[in-house]
RNA sequence: GCCCAGGUAGCUCAGUUGGUAGAGCAGCGGACUGAAAAUCCGCGUGUCGGUGGUUCGAAUCCGCCCCUGGGCA
């Protein structure tokens, strides 16, 4: 049955690359290997590379790799900005755009599974919640508690019931977008389906590693980054006296530092703790990657240079061939 | 060589007068639509050192053996 396939069916030929996987797969280092070797640029879909403050700690791409082709969205905010799903979109798809417009070749590569879904699915078209009305969710939040919110705001909107009480950063976003539209989240979810049919035509490439190697390279990663200066980096992030419910200052490993920084913890302690969070925050990672990403090269294994070969040519294949 | 004290989950250890075992930590599974490196939900994963014996029944009692730590030689 070689013949058939209608014609329409077929998507274009990829026009960007997706590297994904879990923290410490190797996905810079093949990101910055494709965009030399094709042309392109490297985009960034980590939630927490986007902040200036924290090169060290958020283990962000070198001089050397930017030398290699140019790196996007890498280092843009201020420790004390806070980026989001929608924002970073908006960010990406202007990124995406200029280095089309150069000729280059889009290389999103991250770790965050919310923001490469947002890009690849799209994000419900819900409008900006003003400050005032987050700020009123957590007043309300706070009287309530988990529970009594949750019942509260499923009065209103029957599909939060699917929320955990003690799920407060949802409970939060539920009930804020529907206090600020009059419009329940799920719906704005649906309208979504509508406005948001166009799929992109990714190549869509997911790094894998077993745990076996994964982990004792997240805690050797870890280590060389207090070398190269993770702790000071931390101390510099303490003196800035910012939000602690900054984005930035709850990252694995960051958190872990500023409490020890503040003399709240020994260093072996928030070490070991540290090291700790980021193998918790890999495995969720892989969580979301093995069920949520539809890629369409999974290598089970830690980028190397021994599997440029194969990456490669499956690029170079999906970068002139139609999909099905 | 002898005398003690131990050998139970990946680690540290509980385990009452015998009824095939449970805590902490580690770990594992999962959810996920603008804080996502966030937030949340769920799960003991075990030849009780080995081997004979006593018993209806042994992690628990007895014998022998092996291993570890300490003491005496």
């Amino acid at each position: 049955m070689a013949e058939a396939a209608p014609p329409s069916a077929s998507a274009a030929a990829a026009n960007i690359v997706v590297v994904a996987g879990p923290t410490g797969s190797g996905k810079s280092a093949l990101a910055v290997a494709l965009a030399e070797a094709f042309g392109g640029s490297v985009i960034n879909a980590d939630s927490m590379q986007v902040y200036r403050e924290a090169r060290v700690l958020t283990a962000r791409p070198g001089p050397a790799d930017e030398a290699r082709a140019p790196h996007r969205l890498f280092g843009v905010l201020a420790a004390a900005d806070r980026c989001s799903a929608g924002r970073w979109l908006e960010m990406a798809e202007a990124e995406i755009l200029a280095a089309r417009v150069e000729g280059l070749l889009p290389v999103v590569v991250g770790g965050t599974g919310l923001y490469l879904e947002a890009l690849l699915n799209g994000l419900a078209p819900v409008p900006a919640v003003p400050p005032e009305v987050r700020r009123e969710a957590e007043r309300l939040h706070g009287g309530l508690g988990g529970k009594r919110f949750r019942a509260m705001l499923i009065a209103r909107d029957p599909a939060s019931a699917k929320l955990h009480e003690g799920d407060r950063q949802r409970l939060l976003r539920a009930w804020e977008v529907l206090a600020a539209t009059g419009t329940p989240l799920a719906e704005w979810q649906q309208r979504q389906g509508a406005r948001d049919a166009r799929a992109r035509s990714a190549a869509v490439i997911l790094l894998l590693p077993p745990r076996e190697d994964l982990y004792p390279a997240l805690e050797a990663r870890f280590e060389r980054m207090l070398e190269d200066g993770g702790l000071e980096e931390a101390r510099a992030l303490h003196a800035l006296d910012l939000d602690p419910a900054l984005p930035l200052l709850r990252a694995v490993g960051i958190r872990e530092l500023l409490d020890h920084v503040a003399g709240k913890t020994g260093f072996a302690e928030a070490s070991a703790l540290a090291k700790q969070a980021t193998r918790r925050y890999a495995k969720r990672q892989m969580t979301w990657f093995r069920h949520r990403l539809d890629a369409d090269l999974r290598i089970d294994e830690q980028f190397s240079e021994s599997l440029r070969p194969k990456i490669f040519s499956f690029i170079r294949q999906r970068l002139l061939t139609r999909r099905r």
